[in-house]
DNA sequence: GTCAAATTTCTTGTATACAATTTCTTCCAT
DNA sequence: ATGGAAGAAATTGTATACAAGAAATTTGAC
């Protein structure tokens, strides 16, 4: 898999991207891209054409495709549907998670709590992602799980920096282990607002501030 | 805007595979497609590359692209995810619908009894997505929206024969006079139930069946 | 000196040529 | 006949060449 150069450097652009390498409305140069990577201009096209249908840039006829970095709004949007995505997972996964599902939360929270005691932040993070994964896979429905995986990666970035506040690692674990109950309960409804409410935290109200401003 | 002549062809072939003019697994023959667009082979490819990042196609490296029909199964994980957007939409329309989305949303329900009263299934069908529309509007979230637009776009075909069952168009209305009613109360997770099963309809039992016949 | 038109340069979009790999066909041995 | 190896044909991936439009620069008029 994964002979095509084009992919290559879509996926490279992807992550140099994503890790702010670039900076909004900054121009993805063909030619400098293309001696960059050592190949033509061809695959390197190719590459921004995935980038463009996935969101991360922009393309305007004749003029080049342009990184679109999300704004404090758009950012407060994306993780709003996180949250609704991560709640709707939950709500699936409540009736539908399986035993070796519960015992695969159990252990990563395991895990997330020895990241803590350790105050590894890496470690953690990963563990963190690990385990809300879990839930994705849980809700038993293949799609949902691929869209709530895409914006969970698109989102890495910035979810980092929202959890370095002091203690919200500790926080974290406890809802983690409220959510790891209502999925034993088999409470749909918890479930889903207990994540909602894990994956949001502070975003509603700032969100419903700038709606209001905006309308 | 669209100069490109790639994109006007990712566009046709877009409602070609949606309008079910390729059969799953077909492979798109670069060079037959170039003729029949009368064009070389570039920018076809580069209209290959938008089915492949849009889900609407695969690509298997040195072998070609091949259209990617849902299967039974993602239809209905598709449309259960439709859903659960539709039930987020609704819950964060609840507190944040304006007094004129409300208005347009009592229009659209006026529309759609009409098509009813004059059995133009053709005119419901609009007016009924319309109706939906104006709902992903009222989240105030951009991001969210845009979601939900798309998965309708990819639904649309789909869901036309679903409705086409004796009486659902009735049934459809009055549901859809529940969801105005529970937004003007502000009763966000009323409006998130009534609209989550407005969509689901039989997804959710359909879909239980096949996660147990899986695991 | 400033503004605008024209020309030049640069960049993107498309066509074509070539390279690399896969698939199909043919031919031969068993 | 069947199975496999070798070669031919076809197809994708990349490079390069060309065309078309946009941006930049120069030139000229006032």
């Amino acid at each position: 898999m994964e002979i095509r150069r084009a992919d290559k450097i879509a996926e490279t652009l992807e992550q140099l991207v994503f890790a702010g390498k670039y900076r909004d409305g900054e121009r993805l140069d063909e030619v400098k891209l293309a001696e960059q990577f050592c190949v033509s201009r061809t695959p390197v096209r190719e590459a921004l054409q995935v980038l463009v249908a996935a969101g991360i840039a922009e393309q305007i006829p004749r003029r080049g495709v342009f990184v679109r970095q999300p704004g404090p709004v758009e950012l407060m949007e994306m993780f709003e549907m996180m949250a609704e995505l991560e709640a709707s997972c939950g709500r699936l996964a409540a009736s539908r998670m399986t035993e070796q599902g519960l015992q695969q939360l159990a252990e990563a929270n395991a895990r997330c709590q020895e990241a803590i005691t350790q105050n590894d932040h890496a470690q953690y993070y990963a563990e963190n992602e690990k385990f809300h994964q879990i839930i994705y896979r849980g809700s038993a429905n293949g799609y949902l799980e691929k869209q709530a995986l895409r914006l969970q990666n698109k989102l890495r970035a910035y979810r980092k920096m929202q959890l370095r506040f002091r203690g919200r690692m500790g926080q974290s674990m406890a809802e983690h282990r409220q959510i790891v109950e209502a999925l034993e309960a088999e409470d749909a409804e918890k479930v889903a607002t207990v994540l909602r409410n894990h994956v949001a935290v502070q975003g509603e109200k700032f969100h419903q501030l700038m709606a209001n401003f905006n309308s």
